[in-house]
DNA sequence: GTGCTTTACGGTATTCGTAACAATC
DNA sequence: GATTGTTACGAATACCGTAAAGCAC
């Protein structure tokens, strides 16, 4: 299971339907009925009840869309928070450079 | 970003060498070899230093290993949670049925 | 030489879009 | 009839393995 395939799942229980979830994830609703099919395949579980027009999540749906939607948050935050460790080493280096005359440069890069 | 290759970044780490995570991973050192790759690429970030034998994360690869090893811990455990609750659906309607009258019997598994 | 990594290349599988059909309001 | 969901088909992309070459010990 990948995050792109939870993210789909999320977007599709916010937006109510499969249409305009494929509208906000700039995708078409074939795609992404599919991969909702082939995520419900995978897992051997319905996750959402097709009803008239829109679906509404089962009640596994809500809990993966609760707990997709807090996994995809700390995902994002860990990339976030990976991008400013690697920045942080810039800044590190140059103060090393700015720096007076400690005996250890190293910074492990 | 996906699950697949923070998974791949996690075992390398715990290998120390790309061989190493292969061989636990069942996939070949120049398919992995390339996924690390890729991956620094898509963060324009270098996450491991080649140092002969083996490598070492760098300190963007550390705070990114750390990171996404909670990610996976939490993505699998939430997927359990749903076969819990798509079973529990079931485990719910079976009590149901042998259950003597009271009108609320959900448990918000 | 042994062991590890990388690059190049081809095959397979996955993902996506378009087109056509079915169902609901 | 308009909107939504599904199925079928083809194209583009991504992933993986094998083969070959480059480095470090």
């Amino acid at each position: 299971m990948e995050l792109r395939l939870l993210g789909y799942a999320v977007a599709i229980a916010e937006a109510g339907s499969i249409s305009g979830a494929a509208r906000r994830l700039h995708l078409t609703q074939p795609t992404l009925s599919r991969q909702l099919s082939e995520m419900e395949r995978q897992l051997g579980i319905k996750l959402f009840v097709r009803e008239g027009r829109g679906l509404t999540p089962t009640q596994a749906g809500q809990v993966l869309v609760r707990r997709a939607a807090t996994v995809l948050a700390e995902a994002e935050a860990a990339l976030k928070d990976v991008q400013l460790a690697a920045q942080g080493m810039t800044g590190r280096l140059t103060v090393t450079f700015a720096g007076s005359g400690s005996t250890d440069r190293s910074v492990a890069r």
